[in-house]
DNA sequence: TTGTTTGAGTTTTTT
DNA sequence: ACTCAAACAA
């Protein structure tokens, strides 16, 4: 892996001297901080960027700027991302700015491109160069095996929760020997560390890594070996990371041990993020890992975009007010040179979630007939289980929806099916591709058969498709199993043997028609196995472009989603979390309703901490929206086919007023005999009276103030807060009385929280309700 | 070995 | 309410 060394920058040389008479084509268009941002290319930088500033052309702009000033040949830029989507944007928009350049940067997620150096030194961690990649469903059968040949009880101690754990391990960059015993001893009556050094054995076995491995090997990799790290400090003259804070330790490790080959101050690493927009501490994002940048890196430098180029004033002030709340953040501020304030955010509370299904459908149609396109607007929703009634509705509306996320295809059945069979092609040492194809279609190959070539694989210590070679040679299984079984190893033996010249598509194509995996489509009836045909043709049409059987696995094990190209005009039905990036000209926020946002779990979990990762997902929410952003909350809601009543969310009164309407839409309130609409402070005659006294007003003021020298809050110079009367409660009840709430009947105050209420009912139990929800008894 | 019933779990998601 | 996987009967 030896690199050139980049071309020299003669004074006057054809290229450099053109280069340098004025500024290039791609700096213009750039603010003064992004062009900072892109001309520090010397030493480590920390860009803060805030949504819709531009943080992408930042990135994109500084490769390009790198290549085009010829500091760096390509191969020796490395680019790392969280997601393929990120890293194939970036890969697409660096061949626009320079479509011509030697050598390819190494873009990609952390994943890819540790999976790369792993494969170039898999012997130096106890693995063959064409190792599988298990995903999570493998990992979870993986692990009932383990569960079982260890006799622990599956039912009380699910493999999924240990897969959980292993997850959260790995994530902290733990190795078996680093899993503390308060940690490893929670799972199965302390075999939980046991087990993790069992799994990785099996793993070793399998030739197989998981998710986790592929940087925690890496990282053992670089430690253990200081040559093969020399050698990528070598390659690897410029780094740069992007949404830096979704990295968490294992990726922080890797990362510091790459960059770490010059003196800090040296170190030529780039990483951009927002803490604001950090929404994955639930799965091991260490939001740290940016806010201590400044420390890993003496002398880093920190730039920060907030000119927010994407939405109107109205929405940039109600996502800052909102965002001010939380109490752990580094404070930056959007401002907008947007002139216009635009339409005030809209909060709509509506009875049920039927009717709010009903309502957003209902505008939809209004903004398409008005000549919006419906692939410019969304609905960000906080669980998938609310997109099912926002379907339903469309359906029978006849609106064009998509939906993003949900099933990924290369996780459906049949798929995964199509793959086990090509995996083990690949690899015959792949056992749990073989268990997962040996009776589908079915063969008469049943569990006791499985049993048997299991213990004869354990006995002599070899994969299964060896086992069953062996035992296709003796008395041991009945004849009509050993005749299958027969039929199958030839099978494989022949296709292993086709692979060599055929290419992938029509390998997996005489496969599945070989196998019998078509005829059992066929035969089923069921509504789904048409469309599964087809997710096969589309597999097979996917793989066209691979050459080798071994480079698409490689490809689908890494990137787990298809890049469908969807061009029809769609409205788009998603999660917050897969919002991240976005930007809709209309964005529909639906459910914010106590308890399912903020989502009931996250705060019980984890506390305040949990509060403000939610807020955090309001905030990204909030400003995916370029010019109009619709909030709504209903009433009720069935949650596991149970009705619920709820109030609004705490989120909406941490609205700033001025840049928001409140509809009232009729039917929502009176006449259904509880809830009565009065949920929330927009309902009452001044919406907005006794509101700034509350704690989180209160220091979402001081945060602001302390942070901008007691200046006034943010955008556009206005301070956001009215008059404010910091005196007293608001409250007309006190512990210990007694109340009627029509819903939920007699019970006595326990706790009064401004205009909320703790109270202990009789039948109900405790609940926390709105004053104005209950009367004096 | 296969089809049927019962039962448990049910946020967010990438790789 | 609904799904999906494990136990049980045919």
């Amino acid at each position: 892996m030896v690199e050139p060394a980049p071309l020299p920058r003669p004074a006057g040389g054809p290229i450099t001297s053109q280069l340098n008479r004025q500024a290039p084509d791609y700096l213009r268009g750039l603010n003064p901080e992004q062009k900072d941002a892109v001309m520090t290319t010397e030493g480590p930088l920390l860009v803060l960027a805030g949504a819709g500033t531009g943080k992408t052309r930042v990135l994109t702009t500084r490769i390009a700027h790198i290549l085009n000033q010829r500091m760096a040949w390509g191969s020796q830029i490395l680019a790392v991302t969280f997601t393929n989507k990120a890293a194939s944007e970036m890969k697409k928009r660096i061949h626009e700015f320079v479509p011509n350049f030697e050598g390819l940067p190494w873009m990609g997620t952390f994943h890819s491109v540790s999976a790369r150096i792993l494969r170039s030194h898999a012997e130096l961690v106890d693995l063959k160069p064409q190792f599988t990649i298990l995903d999570t469903d493998d990992q979870i059968r993986l692990i009932k095996q383990l569960l079982a040949a260890d006799n622990i009880d599956e039912k009380r101690w699910p493999a999924r929760q240990f897969a959980n754990m292993l997850d959260g391990w790995k994530n902290r960059g733990w190795l078996p020997k680093d899993v503390p015993a308060s940690e490893s001893g929670y799972f199965a009556n302390g075999k939980g560390g046991q087990l993790y050094y069992d799994y990785q054995a099996r793993l070793k076995t399998l030739n197989a890594t998981d998710f986790g491995d592929l940087l925690l090997e890496c990282i053992r990799l670089f430690r253990e070996n200081p040559e093969v790290l020399a050698e990528y400090h070598r390659k690897f003259k410029y780094m740069l990371v992007d949404e830096y804070q979704d990295s968490n330790t294992a990726q922080y490790l890797w990362l510091r041990l790459l960059a770490q080959g010059k003196p800090a101050p040296e170190a030529n690493i780039c990483v951009v993020g927002d803490d604001d927009q950090s929404i994955y501490g639930w799965r091991g994002a260490e939001v740290d890992n940016i806010l201590r940048f400044e420390k890993d890196f003496p002398g880093a430098k920190v730039i920060k975009l907030e000119r927010n180029y994407r939405s109107t004033a109205n929405i940039l002030k109600a996502a800052s007010t909102l965002i001010a709340f939380n109490e752990d953040r580094l404070g930056k501020t959007l401002h907008t040179d947007i002139a216009e304030a635009g339409e005030p955010i809209s909060f709509t509370q509506v009875y049920d979630s039927e009717e709010e299904a009903r309502t957003v459908g209902e505008e939809i149609e209004q903004y398409q007939r008005a000549g919006e396109p419906l692939n410019s607007m969304a609905i960000l929703v906080r669980a998938s289980f609310q997109m099912r009634e926002l379907e339903e509705r469309f359906i029978t509306l006849g609106l064009n929806y998509r939906v993003v996320g949900g099933p990924r295809f290369y996780e459906r059945k049949e798929i995964r099916d199509a793959l086990a069979y090509l995996r083990l092609v690949a690899q015959p040492a792949d056992d749990l591709a073989f268990e997962r194809i040996i009776n589908v279609p079915k063969r008469g190959l049943g569990d006791s058969t499985v049993k048997t070539l299991l213990e004869t694989a354990r006995h002599q210590n070899v994969p299964l498709l060896s086992a069953t070679r062996m035992l296709i040679e003796t008395e041991e299984l009945k004849p009509k199993q050993r005749t299958t079984l027969r039929g199958l190893v030839d099978q494989f033996d022949n296709w292993a043997y086709r692979s060599e010249n055929l290419a992938p598509y029509q390998l997996v194509e005489q496969i599945l028609e070989e196998s019998g995996y078509m005829d059992m489509l066929a035969a089923d009836k069921s509504a789904e196995s048409q469309g599964r045909k087809e997710n096969l043709k589309e597999l097979s049409r996917s793989m066209e472009e691979f050459e080798s059987l071994g480079g698409f696995l490689e490809h689908i094990s890494l990137v787990m989603d298809r890049d469908s190209a969807e061009a029809s005009d769609a409205v788009t039905i998603m999660t917050l979390h897969s919002a991240k990036g976005l930007e809709f000209n209309t964005v529909f926020l639906t459910g914010w309703e106590e308890g399912t946002f903020p989502s009931q779990r996250s705060m019980d979990e984890n506390g305040r901490a949990g509060l403000e990762e939610e807020r955090r997902l309001a905030y990204v929410g909030i400003t995916r929206g370029r010019k109009r952003v619709r909030i709504s909350a209903a009433q009720n809601r069935r949650i596991h086919g149970l009705w619920q009543s709820a109030m609004p969310s705490r989120f909406v009164d941490e609205l700033p007023p001025d840049a928001v309407t409140v509809t009232d839409r009729g039917s929502a309130y009176g006449g259904y005999g509880y809830g009565g609409g009065a949920t929330s402070r927009f309902n009452k005659a001044d919406p907005f009276e006794s509101l700034y006294e509350t704690p989180g007003w209160q220091r979402a003021r001081a945060n602001q103030a302390n942070r901008k020298g007691g200046g006034p809050m943010t955008i556009e110079g206005e301070l956001v807060a009215r008059s404010v009367d910091l005196g007293g409660q608001s409250s007309g009840y006190a512990v210990g009385e007694r109340v009627f709430h029509l819903k939920f009947g007699y019970g006595d105050v326990k706790n009064v929280e401004g205009n909320k209420l703790t109270i202990d009912f009789e039948k109900a139990g405790m609940k926390k309700v709105l004053e104005s929800f209950v009367q004096k008894s």
